[in-house]
DNA sequence: AAGTCGGGGAG
DNA sequence: CTCCCAGACTT
């Protein structure tokens, strides 16, 4: 190991300790050293792996290419059916823009993505960190790969101390100067797998680290601290009313959410706008039961205490918003997890109604 | 540059 | 409880 952090030391690791990950190589080409992997599945699982942790991705991504194995496939799903297949995976524009992205992939490019990040960043929902990722490694490009886990590495390398996002370009800079002409796709995935298994952001195990040598801020007991971020603001918590309505006939009254803003484009209970005190307004005409339990449920930027109400309804009955979805159509796993929440909730207080 | 956008696991 | 995660997009 040498006194300066270099890529044949971090991949000398990385080959004794990479962690097999389903989508590092496609099905066909198992065993097959050498075989470069298929764009979609690399594509599709860095969507996936955008601000979301390798366990909650897994079986996401095995159910999306058991369902759909190519691009093209994809691209010709249903809206709705994908949304569904989404559903508490959070960050509901990716899928959207999922969506989007093969569609172009299969009609604009004949169902073969464009193997240069700058043609890749074009596409829907890739940015800076995706399209370099692809293009390193899928398509075997030297190009620089900066997520969370290479911030954190360059922060602790250089010991700096410029707290994010300022310190961006810096730590884009030192990842620049590290990133290898050969393998740059084993380098990048092992730069991430060294940020989440060993340069982890509390308690670090440096004495293992292959870069340990080269770590300043090893050296100077400041890696634990590293890298710093500016402070973000508290969670306001906000109220809202969820209307749950079963039809006799065993349909739920759902609404599809605009494709803008929280949870776009997702299935969800009727009900009161978060963003304001909540005025009672229901959907239907019926008699409502007041849930003594309440939801709760934490976004990003905000906490949430979700009042329940319930109704029976016959077949008569006239929505004023949603449309009834028949038993049959009605999965909640296709429910965004607050909605999900609800439903569970509601679920056990209609089992004890006439 | 700051805000929006999910959800789960670690500590 | 807070923080983090193989970030992108909008304003």
């Amino acid at each position: 190991m040498c006194d300066t952090a270099n890529a044949a030391d971090l991949l000398h690791w990385y080959d004794a300790h990479a962690r097999v990950l389903p989508w590092r190589i496609s099905p066909a080409a198992v065993n097959v050293a050498g075989t470069p992997p298929d764009p979609y599945r690399v594509w599709l699982s860095e969507v996936m792996l955008q601000q979301t942790t390798v366990a909650s991705v897994k079986s996401y991504f095995e159910r999306f290419t058991t369902l759909w194995p190519t691009v093209g496939d994809l691209a010709a799903a249903e809206d709705s059916q994908v949304m569904g297949e989404w559903a508490g995976l959070g960050y509901y524009a990716r899928a959207r823009n999922l969506l989007k992205c093969a569609r172009v992939v299969a009609g604009d490019y004949n169902g073969a993505f464009p193997d240069t990040r700058e043609a890749l960043q074009n596409l829907p929902g890739i940015g800076p960190y995706t399209a370099a990722a692809i293009a390193a490694i899928a398509f075997d490009r030297s190009e620089v790969v900066v997520d969370g886990n290479v911030e954190r590495v360059m922060a602790r390398i250089h010991d700096i101390h410029t707290p994010l996002p300022a310190a961006k370009p810096a730590l884009t800079q030192a990842a620049a100067k590290l990133t290898p002409k050969k393998r740059p796709g084993d380098y990048a995935q092992a730069v991430m797998d060294l940020g989440a298994t060993i340069c982890t952001p509390k308690s670090p195990a440096c004495g293992i680290c292959p870069w340990m040598k080269a770590c300043k801020a090893r050296a100077r007991g400041t890696a634990s601290e590293l890298p710093r971020k500016t402070p973000k603001s508290p969670k306001p918590t906000r109220l809202g009313i969820a209307y749950v309505v079963l039809r006799d006939d065993g349909a739920f009254l759902l609404e599809r959410r605009p494709d803008k803003g929280l949870l776009g484009g997702m299935l969800g209970w009727p009900g009161s706008d978060w963003s304001e005190a909540p005025s009672p307004s229901p959907p239907i005409k019926a008699e409502w039961t007041l849930l003594a339990e309440e939801v709760r449920h934490t976004f990003t930027h905000f906490h949430l205490r979700l009042q329940i109400t319930i109704a029976l309804v016959n077949t008569d009955a006239q929505p004023l918003t949603g449309e009834f979805l028949p038993k049959p159509q009605f999965r909640p796993s296709e429910l965004p997890t607050v909605m999900r929440k609800v439903y569970d909730l509601a679920h056990g207080a209609l089992k004890n109604m006439p």
